[in-house]
DNA sequence: CGCGTTTGACCTGCGC
DNA sequence: GCGCAGGTCAAACGCG
C-alpha cells in the first residue's frame, strides 16, 4: 500500500487534477465567462451610462469618452445647441435604459422560473420518494442490497427493513440540525463517545489532544460544512427538542462512505488529511486508515480508508463530520456532496414521532427516488449512505464522454480527472447516488464491451431523479444544480463514442479510477 | 528539526 | 465478566 498518506497524495492528486481540467470543462466554463463578461460589459456599460446620463443632466461637463469629444468639438456652439445634442443623447440613453429595465425584468423572470422549476423538481422527488416508499414498505426485504458488500453483514440483510423517508419538512429539520452541531464532527460531550473520550483524557491526563479533538466541542456554529447555512434550529415543545437531540446525535454519528476504484491509497477531495491509525479490520484483509483533517487545527472531520475486500480496486472512504474551516473550492465539491447525502441520510432517518427510526436502525435502504443508485445503512450504531461511484463508468461514458464540466463534483477524489470515465459529470451525479442495487454482492463494473452494452438499468431519468434527489437535500443548491443541469445535459447527448473519453482519461496519470476502470476486470 | 507515518497499546462498546 | 472488534493515542521512526 502506498503510504505516501494522505496529505501528499491528496494534494497531489488535486494539483495535478486542475490543469487536466481545464481542457474539457473550460466549453461549460466558456460560456459562463463570456455569459459572465456579458453581464459585466452590460453592467459597465450601464454604470457607464448612468454616469453619463448622471453628469450630462447635471454638470453637463463631459460625457464619459466619446462625450467630451463632443463638448470639445462644441466648444463654441450655443447652449441651446448643446442641450439638443444632450436632449438626443439622453433619448438615446433612456431607450437603452429601458432596454436594460427589460432584460432586468426578463432575467428576474428567469430566476423566478428556477425557482419554480426548484419547488417542482423538490415536490416530485418527494412524490417519488412516498411512492417509493410505499412499493418498498410492499416489497420484501429479500430485494435489498449488502452495499458495502462485508461477508459478515450478511446476515444482516436477511432482517433489513425498508427505512421510511420523510419528507421535506425533516429533510430541512435535518438540515438545521446539521448546521448545529454538525451531523458528526463536533460532538458534544454529552454523547456517550465522548463522555467515554472526556474521561479516558482526564485519565491519561492527555491535554495535548484537547485541541485536537477539541473540535467535537466546539460552539455548534463553528461547524460549517462546505459553506452550509447556519439555520438555528428552534424547537417550541419537548418532543421537538427530544426529537431534535435524537437528530442531532445522528447527525453526529452520520456517515457518508464513498466507494471509488482508485489504485492510489487514498482519493483526493481537496482536503488535506493526517493520518493517525491504522488498524485491521475483521473480515477484510486490507487495514483501515484512520485519517484526521489537518486542515484546521481542530477540525473534527475524519475519514477513514479501506479497500474492499471482494474487489481490491475499489477504495471506500467513509466521512464522519463538519468542517470547522473554510475549505478550499477543491474541497467543497466533496464536503457539499458528503454533506448532501448525509442530509439526504439524515432526512429519511429522522426519528419519526412513533420511533420508527429505532425499529428500523438495522436497515438498509435503497435511495428510494433512485433505485440502485444510492444506498443507506443504518446499521448501527451509524448510519451510512453510500455513494457508490465504481458502477456503470460504460454507461454513462456512453451517455456524454465528451462534455465535461465543473460540476460541484470536480474534486471528489482524485480519479474524477477530466478525461476519466469517472469523472463524466453525468457518472458523477449519478454515481453519487449510484450503488448497489439489486445483487445482493457489489458487482464490480465488468469493464469492456459487455457492460458498454449492457447498461445497467439505472436509466437516465433515473439519473436525473437521483440528481433531482440530491438538489432536494443538498443544502447546497447551486452545487446540486449543477449537478442535475449536468445530468440532464448528459442524456440529452447519448450515445457518444467512448473512445475520446478513453483517450482522454489515457493522458491523465493521475486518473487512478478511470485506469482501474479501463485495466480491471 | 519539523512534520507525517507507523504501530503497538489502550479504551470503549457490544455480544455472549 | 470476558473476549472481540473498532477506534484512538502517542512514542518511535523516517523523510525532506
Amino acid at each position: 500500500m502506498d503510504d505516501g498518506g494522505g496529505g501528499s497524495v491528496g494534494g497531489g492528486g488535486v494539483s495535478s487534477l486542475i490543469p487536466n481540467r481545464r481542457i474539457n470543462e473550460m466549453d461549460f466554463f466558456a460560456q459562463k465567462e463570456t455569459a459572465k463578461v456579458d453581464v459585466k460589459r452590460e453592467a459597465t456599460a450601464h454604470d457607464g451610462l448612468a454616469q453619463g446620463f448622471h453628469i450630462n443632466t447635471g454638470l453637463n461637463l463631459h460625457l464619459a469618452s466619446g462625450g467630451s469629444e463632443k463638448s470639445s468639438v462644441d466648444g463654441g456652439t450655443s447652449p441651446s445647441n448643446k442641450e439638443k445634442l444632450n436632449m438626443s443623447d439622453m433619448v438615446g440613453l433612456r431607450a437603452e435604459l429601458e432596454n436594460m429595465n427589460k432584460e432586468n425584468k426578463q432575467l428576474r423572470a428567469m430566476l423566478s422560473q428556477v425557482n419554480n422549476n426548484y419547488s417542482a423538481l423538490q415536490m416530485h422527488v418527494v412524490t417519488l420518494m412516498q411512492r417509493q416508499h410505499n412499493r418498498r414498505a410492499e416489497i420484501s426485504p429479500a430485494n435489498e442490497v449488502n452495499t458495502e458488500g462485508k461477508v459478515g453483514e450478511r446476515s444482516r440483510n436477511e432482517t433489513i427493513v425498508p427505512r421510511q423517508f420523510m419528507d421535506l419538512g425533516r429533510a430541512s429539520m435535518a438540515e438545521k440540525d446539521e448546521s448545529s452541531p454538525s451531523w458528526s464532527g463536533s460532538r458534544s460531550p454529552q454523547t456517550n463517545e465522548d463522555a467515554s473520550m472526556e474521561s479516558r483524557r482526564r485519565k491519561t491526563g492527555s491535554t495535548s489532544n484537547e485541541n485536537k479533538d477539541g473540535g467535537r466541542e466546539e460552539s455548534p456554529d463553528q461547524s460549517l460544512q462546505g459553506g452550509l447555512p447556519n439555520k438555528v434550529p428552534k424547537f417550541n415543545c419537548s418532543q421537538d427538542v427530544e426529537q431534535a437531540s435524537e437528530a442531532m446525535s445522528m447527525m453526529r454519528k452520520a456517515r457518508v462512505s464513498v466507494r471509488a476504484r482508485s489504485e492510489a491509497s487514498m482519493i483526493s477531495d481537496g482536503c488535506q488529511w493526517r493520518k493517525y491509525g491504522q488498524k485491521m479490520a475483521k473480515g477484510n484483509p486490507c487495514p483501515r486508515a484512520y485519517y484526521r483533517c489537518t486542515m484546521a487545527t481542530a477540525c473534527p472531520v475524519r475519514k477513514q480508508v479501506q479497500r474492499s475486500a471482494e474487489d481490491r480496486t475499489v477504495l471506500i472512504t467513509t466521512y464522519e463530520g463538519h468542517h470547522n474551516h473554510p475549505l478550499p473550492p477543491a474541497a467543497m465539491a466533496m464536503a457539499s456532496t458528503t454533506s448532501a447525502a448525509a442530509t439526504m441520510l439524515l432526512s429519511g432517518s429522522m426519528p419519526s414521532p412513533d420511533g420508527i427510526m429505532n425499529s428500523s436502525f438495522h436497515s438498509r435502504t435503497m435511495f428510494p427516488c433512485s433505485p440502485g443508485l444510492a444506498t443507506i445503512s443504518a446499521s448501527a450504531p451509524f448510519p451510512t449512505i453510500t455513494l457508490d461511484l465504481t458502477h456503470s463508468p460504460n454507461l454513462l461514458q456512453h451517455q456524454r464522454p465528451n462534455a465535461q464540466f465543473h460540476v460541484p463534483f470536480q474534486n471528489l477524489p482524485q480519479n474524477f480527472a477530466p478525461g476519466s470515465h469517472a469523472f463524466n459529470p453525468v457518472l458523477h451525479s449519478q454515481s453519487k447516488f449510484s450503488a448497489l442495487q439489486s445483487s445482493p454482492e457489489i458487482q464490480p463494473p465488468q469493464v469492456g464491451t459487455e457492460q458498454v452494452l449492457k447498461p445497467s438499468s439505472s436509466s437516465s431519468s433515473d439519473t436525473v431523479t437521483a440528481a433531482t434527489a440530491a438538489i432536494t437535500a443538498d443544502p447546497n443548491f447551486t452545487a446540486a444544480l449543477v449537478a442535475a443541469i449536468t445530468s440532464i445535459i448528459g442524456n440529452v447527448h447519448p450515445n457518444n463514442s467512448s473512445n475520446s473519453s478513453t483517450n482522454t482519461r489515457s493522458s491523465n496519470v493521475d486518473n487512478t479510477i478511470g485506469k482501474s476502470n479501463f485495466v480491471d476486470n
